[in-house]
DNA sequence: TATGAATGAGGATTCATTCAT
DNA sequence: GATGAATGAATCCTCATTCAT
């Protein structure tokens, strides 16, 4: 007997809520101290039920990790590496990514886990890796295209791009408080700095 | 009868060695994935001794993450807020700052973990956050004595000092390359620039 | 789905089964000598279940003691205080504890630890103290209408009540022989005695 | 190097508080959590030394058990079984054995534990079946004595002598109140009727 | 003899996973 | 598909006992 679409759609949701709650719980708990009772409870469902969505707690953990990717690369990638005004680009940059991690605290604590303990999620972690690295490559070519320019100085675009997610990352790291406060704009302009911004 | 000083040597040397194997295991497997066991025979003692030296596997995990503080303390708060060239010396700190980070991969790996799951390490974690509030605020000093100097370009100096300690959590979490490599010796300019030298 | 009618008297029996056999063990072993996994081998199942139906051993053992009071608060309480004739109303409620002693064996033993060791298990003491005090009441009550009948004699009547229970508890103590035999009846006409019954 | 006499006073003091703490601890926890390191502690030596007293823990308990036996003897046994007074006799005997057991309320705690798992502690209860039996047969005797002196009336000697043994150790096992109180006192008269007194 | 570190068997409990209903 | 009872591997930890000092 085939589902209705009603069910269906009631299933998708279940899926999303599973993952939501999970996400918190993975990010807070970590993998081995998050149980599928747990996650079955703050989701409001027996745990027999979340093996029906997902084969076992390492898919259901590679799930959380993975899915949002493909949501993030759209907003976190949205920038012209060769555009006419780099800086004005660069700046636009910056700006959409601090929003971006002010706002997925819990996420990105996940992901810290998953890079922090990369031996042990080496699957996981290596779809990361190569997302980063296809991010690193983009800023990089607007780096490129800023010091060819002559308004910014000259520096190695890798490194320049490899410091500049380093150090978003690890202000998601160090600002444990999680809401999305003015803190981070603030921000803004002094990351600017390690382009190295020739001033006229 | 008290212990023989050849004795007391030998548990000294046993008793770090649990935590070296301990720091190993916890920074890649995780709290809840490194067993006593594991621990145990990465030691090469019986599991029931690691109970004689730590009273249960949390105080083991505390001594981990809190235990080198001192050490790191002597290292990473050694430069002078007040030096007369404050840019010489903030190159300094950073090449210093970045050797640590660069040899520190294991235990930075652990840092980030207790970071990360705050909410579940809160007592060790804020041992740590006072030791990152010290730091914070040593570094703010230095900048404040660069601006004042007209040596830094105007920025707020804790704001600057925040992005500085969170860009070296980020590199670390960033270099899942355990070896102490050119890189990061290539990054002590660019980190320069964060701070916004002013060209003569 | 909730659980079908068979599959709850299944539990139900598998509960009762548990208690059956965890009191023959608490009994012969003690609380500390008696393992989850002998209780989970005695009632063959796995020691994993015993955890489903009760929450960890302590209550195991609580259950197993303070259960069976309903049960015999209705038999060893059932005699009239202020029966017109209390001698043959002492004579029918010896007869009856006697016969429900003399059966209880394995509880009765259990029963005994507990007061034994009634610092250890204060609580659950404390509910069969109540249970005890309970029943010295009803039994001082008929003994005080015997002795206003003048036919017994004049004792502190809640002290012949504690000699009683006292009586019967240590009867049940010194008879290791578990058999239901005819010792016990025996012993009705002479336990009669300690009331002071008047020769007319 | 034989020991001096200092050094075998000094250890005998040592082995007799240890029997006194394990007795203590014995009867409070039970053997099973009674722990050989709370023992040591309770002593104020090293639970090493422990070993160096008795063999193992069920010797030690074994010791505890059975060594004040034979002092036990001597007061227990005080009564003349053909005494010319059989009544005044009785009366004597019911007092000491009152005031015993009054006064031993911890040794008498073990021993009931020991009776009541008697299939565990098989050996140790053995000897104390034995003791048991001799002092039943003893008390048989005076009141068979009593009874040929139709001084009591005509009841199957063991039956109550048994029921006085029962009567004993129940009222120390109610009263959980381990102060030698009045109450005890009070007992005596009454304990007396289940002999059967005839009243001239 | 006294001490206490080392050992590892054994215990309570947790938890992912299976499967009958 | 949803539920939750059943299972047993695996975990942390305790503790009697051994033994070198």
């Amino acid at each position: 007997m085939p589902l209705s679409d009603e069910q269906k759609l009631n299933m998708k949701k279940r899926r999303e809520n599973i993952l939501e709650v999970a996400t918190e719980l993975f990010a807070t708990e970590g993998y081995e101290g998050t149980t599928i009772k747990k996650v079955s409870e703050a989701a409001n469902i027996s745990y027999g039920s979340v093996f029906t969505y997902f084969n076992d707690k390492e898919e259901l953990f590679r799930t959380v990790v993975l899915d949002p990717l493909n949501e993030l690369t759209e907003v976190l990638f949205d920038f012209n590496p060769v555009a006419d005004d780099p800086i004005c680009e660069l700046e636009k940059m910056i700006k959409t990514h601090i929003h971006i991690f002010a706002g997925m605290s819990t996420y990105l604590t996940l992901i810290v886990q998953v890079i922090g303990q990369h031996t042990k999620f080496s699957e996981t972690f290596s779809e990361l890796d190569q997302f980063h690295n296809k991010l690193l490559d983009k800023v990089s070519r607007l780096v490129e295209n800023g010091q060819e320019k002559r308004l910014l100085i000259q520096q190695e675009p890798f490194t320049v791009a490899s410091l500049y997610t380093s150090l978003l990352i690890g202000i998601r790291l160090n600002t444990t408080d999680a809401r999305l406060s003015d803190i981070w704009d603030s921000y803004i302009s002094s990351i600017m700095n390690l382009f190295g911004p020739i001033k006229k």
